[in-house]
DNA sequence: CAAGATTCCGAACAGCCGTTCTAATCAACC
DNA sequence: GGTTGATTAGAACGGCTGTTCGGAATCTTG
C-alpha cells in the first residue's frame, strides 16, 4: 500500500464523515468523488472496498446511501471530540464503549452476546480498553449494584482481595462477584445474603468494576 | 383533517426513527411503505409532503434519502436523545454537565457551592438541563444509592409518589429523598432503616434522579 | 343516499445510485 | 526503457428512488 492511497483513503473517509455532519445523511459514491476531487464514481469505489476491508466503514452492498463508519473510523479520524468543536466548549472527557452482554449477578448463567451497543462512558471512571456490561439478578444488591444498572469493566486477569471481578468459572459462565483468595482456593462472594459463596479451586478473572451507571425511569 | 390521517402520519414518523434508527440513514419512500404497510409509494410521498407542510420532516427534492426529522418532529416522538445515541452517528452521546455540589442524603444540612467540576455525562442518562450532585451519607442506601455517587438531576418542579426528588426544604437545605404525599401533608423518605422519614406541610422539588454514576476504586 | 373530499393503488418515467469492466495514466523498480 | 502494480477515468448496466398522474377505494358530510 502506497503512500498516496492512504492520503486518499483517509480523505475519503472525512469526505463521508463531512457529508454525514451537513447532510445528516451519508454521502453517495458520486458525491464522495466531488467532494475529495475525483471524476469517475469507480475510483470511489475501489477504496471503499479497501476502506471497508480495514473496518473502517461499513455498506449494504447495493443500497444507496448505506455507509456507516464504524467505531475504528471515527476513531481514526480522530472526531470523537467533534462535539465539542460544533459546541466550542471544552473537550467531552468521554468515551465510547461497547456493550458486550448481559452477565447475571445471580448465578453463573449468561456469557458474552453478539451485540454492538455502545454507550458513552465518563472518562472519569473508566479506560480505553474497559467495556460494558447490563447486570441481571439482585446478588450484588448490598454493593449498591442493581438489576439492569450497566457497570464498567477494565479488562484485567489480576485482582485484589475483595475486589468485584468479571469471573469465568465455567466454559462460557461469567458472573460478577467479589473475590477472595482462601487458602488453597477462591471463594466468590454475593453481596445479598440470600445467596451463598460459591467456591472453585480456579477461576480466570477478566475484568474487575472500575465504575457502574444507572439510568432511572 | 381527519383523524385517520393523523394516525397514519405519526406512524410514518415513527417509521423514519426507526429506520434512521436501524440502518443508521433515513428509509427510501418505498422502504416507509413497507414499514408502515402501504403497497404504493406514491401514499407515503402524500403524507410527506403533509409532514413536511407541518415542519415535522425536511426533505431535498429529488434526493434519495434526505429525510431529516425536525426538533419538532423529534419532540413529537418523545424520543430527543435516543435516535442519536444508538445510531452512533454523533460522534459522542454524552454532554458536559456542571457539579453544583454535594447534597447531603443523611439529613438537610448542605446547599448548592460555588464549584465549577464538570463531567461527561452519557445522554442516555441525562438531558441538556440537568446537573450532577455528589452523594454524601448513606441514607438512600437501600435504593442503590452510596457515599460518593454521582447523581443526575432532572431540573422539575413536579414529582411521582416514589420518585426520588433533590427537595428544598428550608432556606439553603436540600436533600434527596423518595417523595410521598400523604394527606395534607408531605413525606420526604430515606432508604434506609436507620433514618426516620420526615414530614413537611410543603416542600419544593428542583429535580427528579434521572441516573446514578459510581467510581470504583 | 348522493356528493365531495380524502386516501390509496398501480403504473410509469426520468434521474440517481452502486457496481462492473476496460482502458488509460502514473509511480516505482530493475 | 520496459515491466509491474496501483490509481483513475470512462462508459455502461441494472436496479433503486423520488415524483407524477389517473383512477379506484374509502371516508365524511349533508
Amino acid at each position: 500500500m502506497t503512500r498516496h492511497d492512504q492520503d486518499r483513503k483517509t480523505r475519503i473517509l472525512q469526505a463521508i464523515a463531512e457529508g454525514l455532519r451537513r447532510n445528516g445523511t451519508p454521502p453517495t459514491v458520486r458525491e464522495i468523488a466531488d467532494l475529495v476531487g475525483l471524476a469517475a464514481p469507480s475510483a470511489v469505489h475501489h477504496h471503499l472496498e479497501a476502506l471497508e476491508a480495514d473496518r473502517l466503514i461499513e455498506r449494504e452492498s447495493g443500497l444507496s446511501r448505506s455507509i456507516r463508519i464504524t467505531p475504528s473510523g471515527r476513531a481514526l479520524l480522530g472526531l470523537d471530540d467533534e462535539v465539542e468543536v460544533v459546541r466550542g466548549r471544552t473537550p467531552l472527557a468521554a468515551r465510547e464503549l461497547t456493550v458486550v452482554g448481559q452477565i447475571a449477578a445471580g448465578g453463573p448463567i449468561e456469557a458474552y452476546e453478539e451485540r454492538s451497543e455502545t454507550l458513552a462512558v465518563p472518562e472519569f471512571m473508566s479506560t480505553a480498553d474497559s467495556y460494558l456490561l447490563k447486570i441481571r439478578g439482585d446478588s450484588m444488591i448490598d454493593a449498591q449494584i442493581a438489576d439492569g444498572d450497566y457497570v464498567v469493566i477494565k479488562p484485567s486477569q489480576v485482582a485484589k482481595n475483595g475486589d468485584i471481578v468479571v469471573a469465568q468459572v465455567e466454559e462460557n459462565a461469567v458472573t460478577l462477584k467479589r473475590i477472595y483468595r482462601e487458602g488453597g482456593r477462591v471463594r466468590l462472594q454475593p453481596a445479598n445474603e440470600a445467596y451463598p459463596p460459591m467456591f472453585y479451586d480456579e477461576v480466570r478473572v477478566q475484568g474487575v468494576l472500575v465504575g457502574v451507571m444507572r439510568r432511572v425511569h
